[in-house]
DNA sequence: TTCTGATAAATGTGATCACAAAAAGAAATT
DNA sequence: AATTTCTTTTTGTGATCACATTTATCAGAA
């Protein structure tokens, strides 16, 4: 196996390798550093992130247990390929998900969280003008956990990064062509439900969000996507 | 710190160390063995389960992964606790997630499927006639999972899975008191509309059966329901 | 040329150890 | 007696090794 490269992610102070592991391989897959249906090995990982195997081993159990990596009965470790209908599925869970999330959140946000939220949406603006898309996923993530995150016993917040993180590096092909895909800004929409307290048009501008920024909920649309996701 | 038991487990023939340990923690947690709060120790767990500490911090890497146990900040993992508020996020997102992966799941099950879905139903009931409710639990889990998994895209099943192990404890206490709680058999409601190809009324029949087998979702049903738990 | 079997290499698994960090216990100080 | 400090014990982490399993390669036979 050729030497790897990951992409690079600082390590802050104290911080364990295996939690540093873990966040660079997420980073990486979040990213598309790797192709669909490569395997990954213990000891490559390893080499590549300058460590001993046993936290890459206890990464690898995580993330293959929030469907980023995929165990296979040979016990290979492989990056799943996402076919339509499973890109279908993930796109229909996430819009049920995070407009549940979002109902749950209404209650427990103040006006001043929400001006927080929408500072935020400025942000994801302000990269999208200056061409840092990476930054732009980044920070539009932000902005949608920071929304559900209010309620503090809300569940469904690891399970929708999981789904985040699953379907990352297509998102971040989305992205690339923000400008042609989505159009009416849903995150706008959003932040004034939420100052109504409105959880039905919250849900309903998170679900068109979702919809709109992979350029539709159509099979054209999500072949278009897949097509340039390759 | 005393030496734990855990509840026994068959160990397959040719299985790894870790898959029997993930496994049969799975079970312990599933069946309330470790009551919330408690702190558990790589040490201890591998002790009780006679192998290395290696095997064990991969399977909690797992289990910490999925919810059904907390890694804290101090780097203890403890058994999670469960307030009201996170027990009504719980079964208000089983409600979502199952009601949405029995809809994605009807256009993928044949008669045949469904035939055998209503005889895992059965079974469901002569479990709970012949008083064996640790059984019937299993068995309902498995009538809802042979349901959703029909569609072979339902990113939702390990979600929901991970929902019913954090449930684990509680859901044995309300099977134990089926009698009182469910009074109307929302399985074969579900199965009816499984058969006439209906999914609002597949949704509707799981959702209901979600909300009644733990005796209401009310405030007072809530409250009655985790005080038996403990 | 293709298939089969044997061998070598790669890779995952489990055990063990030493060290780092946190918790518990004991001693000293206020 | 209560609080603080120091010491000991417990517990998590990372490294390394040997062994088990899987994959790749090579040689020989058909």
């Amino acid at each position: 196996m050729k030497t790897l490269v990951l992409p690079a992610l600082d390590r802050p102070e104290g911080i364990t390798t295996h939690d540093y592991a873990f966040s660079r391989l997420r980073q990486a897959i979040m990213v598309g550093a790797f192709r669909p249906g490569t395997s990954v090995t213990i000891r490559g990982l390893a080499d590549a992130l300058e460590s001993s195997p046993t936290p890459v081993r206890e990464a690898l159990r995580q993330l293959t247990s929030i469907g980023a990596l995929q165990f296979l009965q040979n016990r290979r470790i492989v990056v799943p390929r996402i076919s339509p209908a499973r890109f279908e599925e993930l796109i229909s869970l996430r819009i049920v998900l995070e407009s549940h999330a979002a109902r749950r959140a209404v209650a427990h946000l103040s006006d001043r969280q929400i001006d927080r939220i929408a500072v935020l949406d400025d942000g994801i603006e302000a990269a999208i003008l200056s061409g840092q898309k990476a930054q732009a996923l980044i920070a539009n993530q932000e902005f949608h956990r920071q929304i559900y995150s209010a309620n503090p016993d809300q569940v469904a917040v690891p399970l929708i990064e999981s789904l985040w993180l699953q379907l990352g590096p297509i998102l971040g092909i989305a992205m690339e062509h923000v400008n042609e895909f989505y159009v009416v800004d849903r995150h706008r929409e959003a932040i004034d439900a939420l100052r109504r307290r409105d959880e039905n048009a919250v849900a309903e501008a998170i679900a068109a969000d979702i919809r709109e920024g992979i350029g539709g909920f159509d099979q054209q649309a999500i072949g278009k996507l897949l097509a340039l996701a390759g």
